[in-house]
DNA sequence: TCCCAGGCGGTAG
DNA sequence: CTACCGCATGGG
């Protein structure tokens, strides 16, 4: 069992980390902390008073660096935070609703074929397929007396059929999920070269290719996987907040997205891909605010 | 029941 | 280039 301390970190809040809809594989437990799987790792982070306790398991590598890295311990938030602040009254309060966001460092394989399946999709209904693929493909993984799956591998996921895949619940994506698998085997798109490119539009040119990877799956793999913080990933919550703030049109569904990104690259710079997910995490959550209110419980 | 969900690919104009 | 439509499934 290994296990790493970090004391009074900075902007660090399990619930706002896992549950702004950055990642799948994290799930609350009863006392308040989560246990997830990153690559070959069991992991259970538990807030404690002004500390953050990691525990877990890991197959390979330094238990201490996966954590480093897959937290984005080394950047200061507050910084961002400071900046982004004073661009107006709402993301201020955005950004005091998601206070201890951070954005993960993820797995790029996995992170591709799980926005592939968040397309036209709920989170519940994303975390739940991926959770059976993992169970039917991944390894097992043991801790704390439990057994966890990896996410498939891609080699291990090519094993799968379209109808093995339709059978994981992944419904009209299951062609896009074993075409795009077998892209990246073959490396028709290299995902290593891909890590490897100096610009933004130039890794998004490569990852559209990929089958069930449009604008907007393209952007949360560069935000979350790649760290290009210069994306403004656009879905129906963060048209909905930039209709709402700036543009007001009464059809919200007419708003052209190009529009959105425009205005999100002049007023957020550099920092866009972070002032949107402090943004969709905010308004995503006071639209479930009002949903409890108007049910009069 | 009906609407909706971190959209995409295909086709038509 | 933009506009529209079908798509599988289950949560609320």
């Amino acid at each position: 069992m290994e296990k790493y301390i970090l004391q009074n970190p900075d902007s660090f809040k399990l619930v706002d980390i896992f549950e702004c809809g950055q990642c799948f594989r994290w799930n609350i437990q009863e006392d308040g902390s989560y246990v997830g799987v990153i690559k070959n790792a069991v992991i259970k982070v538990k807030e404690e008073n002004s500390s953050i306790i990691f525990t877990g398991t890991v197959r390979n590598g330094n238990f201490k660096e996966i954590i480093n890295n897959y937290f984005d311990l080394n950047t200061n938030y507050s910084e961002y935070k400071q900046k982004l602040g004073k661009i107006d009254n709402y993301m201020k309060e955005s950004i005091e609703f998601g206070d201890g966001i951070r954005i993960l460092n993820q797995d790029l394989w996995e992170c591709i074929i799980s926005f592939i399946i968040s397309a036209n999709n709920n989170i519940p209904r994303i975390k739940k397929i991926i959770e059976k693929l993992s169970l039917n493909y991944g390894e097992k993984i043991e801790f704390d007396g439990k057994i966890y799956y990896t996410f498939p591998t891609p080699e291990s996921l090519s094993n799968a059929t379209v109808d093995d895949l339709r059978n994981m619940g992944l419904g009209f994506r299951d062609k896009r999920i074993f075409n795009t698998t077998k892209m990246i085997l073959d490396k028709k798109v290299n995902l290593e070269e891909l890590k490897k490119l100096d610009n933004t539009n130039s890794m998004r040119e490569e990852l559209l290719r990929l089958d069930g990877v449009g604008p907007k799956v393209a952007d949360c793999i560069l935000l979350f996987s790649l760290k290009r913080l210069d994306v403004f990933p656009v879905d129906v919550w963060v048209r909905r907040v930039i209709n709402e703030l700036y543009i007001h049109n009464e059809n919200e569904e007419k708003v052209n997205k190009n529009e959105i990104q425009a205005l999100a690259r002049e007023k957020f710079l550099g920092l866009s891909g972070i002032a949107q997910q402090y943004l969709f995490y905010y308004r995503k959550n006071q639209n479930n605010i009002t949903k409890e209110n108007g049910k009069g419980a």
